[in-house]
DNA sequence: TTGAATCGGTACGCAAACGTACCAGTCCTA
DNA sequence: TAGGACTGGTACGTTTGCGTACCGATTCAA
């Protein structure tokens, strides 16, 4: 795979002319595997990362040492909203979720391209709104809808920023990712795939019947989908810009 | 109450030479009543609030009516961040929680302000970034604990906004907000009453022994209250700024 | 190729919370 | 001051999901 062009990302995408070159340049392709960390809680960001393929994820870890997804990020949007909101550090620990490639930036790079071009803050800024409120939505979902409902919207909004159907997951991190029970997850997941909607194997599952999954999760995936697409034109095939 | 500076307000009480003078001249006190709405769902947003004893809660409403709180705004903030962020609207409905005063300023005003002045840009967005923290651990929050502690955090947390011990509040209320049953929050409140945290009647809640509920809650109270505390100090009796 | 690790299926007792209902005390208002 | 609305206490059957355990199948590495 050889970038020409930022068009894998919504958010580099924008950028045009002295701005675009100087992201090229100052930036670079690299690969994340599966867990990799992004950014650990308190520690200063240094780098943004704009995922190409890669889906990255924001988790909360508790003392007792639950974690839970409370934030995703993929080819719509960047690792590095904290920068944006004029902090130096993420509250938050991250890692990729699905692996793949993202460009990779200086934390600086990020600051300057925000103070030179107004499209370009506005649209990370486009971004940033939708980013909360999707953390909203999910903060809503987490407490009022059921193991398999979030299932469906989980598995939904990651194909939607793979990019395609099928991606490695197994169903343990699934339900860490839900704060759920492996056992839960299994359960769920074998109704989704009795319904034909999902077909899972060892760590890989395929995106059957996207239209099945929508009927089958909550509200919440049309709200949340939404509010990027009117920003962002998130969905698989869609056009970005 | 006569508002002779901008000091019930962490946001405001930011601001200095003419751009205090512009948001005095522009804006006014106005009070809120309980459920009084401050905006509905993908309505422009005309108005930003500035509490300065009134409490406001952000809340995510589902298509079967199902309503939960997905964010509150008290004395350190404003309810104007989707502005901040660029956008016209607020995704979500959000009204009064707790009735008390506010200060009204034109969105037009916040827009020049926040134009104007980098402090007070500055101030806001982090203000915003610990907002968004907040939002993210009720995410955490309300798929990993019981009712118990989540009624505890959420009444530290409005103690806390409402500056003082006591507030008007129901059990039904607070059920609502934490997107649980009146009957369980009936209970869990019960226990801590009989424990001596709380004293309740009629609507109206005290707290007794805020270091008992403290020790009660989950660790959630204390990683937003920090996040909101090395911004904006935020504890009943801190001086703000 | 063989042993270990990973992954998924399933079961089961248990706790939390749901959903609902009924009742009593308090407050508000006509 | 009498009736109705609001608030809180409680009960109980049901559901969901927890916590844990065990087992078979697949995959991977030695």
């Amino acid at each position: 795979m050889v970038i020409t062009d930022f068009s894998g990302n919504a958010i580099l995408s924008c950028l045009k002319g002295k701005e675009k070159t100087l992201a090229f340049q100052e930036g670079e392709v690299i690969d994340f595997g599966v867990r990799q960390s992004v950014y650990e809680p308190e520690q200063r960001i240094n780098e943004a990362y704009f995922p190409l393929g890669a889906i990255l994820s924001v988790v909360a870890r508790m003392k007792d040492g639950a974690m839970i997804e409370i934030g995703t990020i993929g080819r719509e949007g960047t690792s590095a909203l904290p920068l944006v909101m004029g902090s130096e550090t993420s509250a938050n620990e991250s890692f990729c979720q699905v692996p793949g490639k993202a460009w990779k930036m200086p934390a600086t790079t990020f600051r300057s391209l925000l103070t030179a071009s107004n499209v370009f803050r506005e649209f990370v800024n486009r971004y940033l709104q939708a980013y909360v409120n999707m953390v909203g939505q999910l903060a809503a979902c987490n407490r009022l809808h059921s193991v398999y409902e979030r299932c469906a919207r989980w598995l939904l909004m990651t194909g939607d920023r793979v990019g395609g159907n099928e991606f490695p997951l197994t169903h343990e991190f699934l339900s860490i990712m839900l704060g759920s029970r492996r056992s839960g997850v299994t359960v769920a997941a074998a109704m989704l795939q009795r319904a034909g909607f999902i077909h899972y194997e060892h760590g890989k599952i395929t995106i059957l019947d996207r239209a099945g999954l929508e009927a089958t999760t909550c509200e919440c995936y049309k709200i949340t989908t939404d509010q990027f697409g009117d920003l962002l034109s998130l969905r698989p095939g869609a056009k970005v810009q």
